[in-house]
DNA sequence: GCCAACGTTGGC
DNA sequence: GCCAACGTTGGC
């Protein structure tokens, strides 16, 4: 099993909509990045688990968990000229863009500020306080993964 | 294949 | 809204 992090704008996709889909279960659609479409394509598995984490917004930190219940798969929205991500230069033949379905696990009662993720001692390799943050989906150590999910866990 | 220009992300 | 840090594009 393996630990992720995904980043959402609350105001267009939040952990509140995630919990109210049918099934509690979205697509993770619209990652027009090629080292995050990697992992959607070759790394995240069924079953692994996903931090969700709000960006661009008041508030910015880690608000809860998900599950990964599909892998990686043609990202659909690539092929509609009528969506936002529309990419005219990939087809399904040789889809350029992937996604995965997550479904939601839990809600934190406070959410867990990047300012204090980056505080904590213990915390130096999740992508958020490192170069390169501005990743959409990062890799997270077991390690670093269990210890901020008793973080959000305890101040409960 | 280099690299300048441009676009995007995202914290503040 | 600013701006730093990247990522992508495209001319050469």
């Amino acid at each position: 099993m393996q630990y992720w992090l995904f980043k959402t704008e609350p105001d267009a996709f939040s952990i509140d909509d995630l919990a109210n889909m049918p099934n509690q279960t979205e697509h993770w659609d619209g990652i027009r990045n090629y080292q995050a479409r990697n992992f959607m394509r070759d790394q995240i598995k069924q079953g692994d688990q996903v931090f969700i984490y709000h960006s661009s917004c008041k508030d910015v930190g880690i608000v809860g968990l998900a599950e990964v219940v599909k892998e990686g798969y043609p990202d659909h929205t690539q092929f509609n000229p009528e969506a936002k991500y529309y990419d005219l230069k990939s087809s399904p033949d040789n889809p350029r863009w992937y996604m995965v379905d997550i479904k939601f696990k839990q809600k934190f009662a406070t959410l867990l500020p990047l300012k204090t993720i980056k505080e904590m001692a213990d915390i130096n390799e999740i992508g958020l306080v490192k170069k390169g943050g501005r990743l959409s989906v990062m890799p997270v150590i077991k390690t670093e993964f269990d210890l901020l999910l008793s973080c959000c866990q305890t101040t409960n």
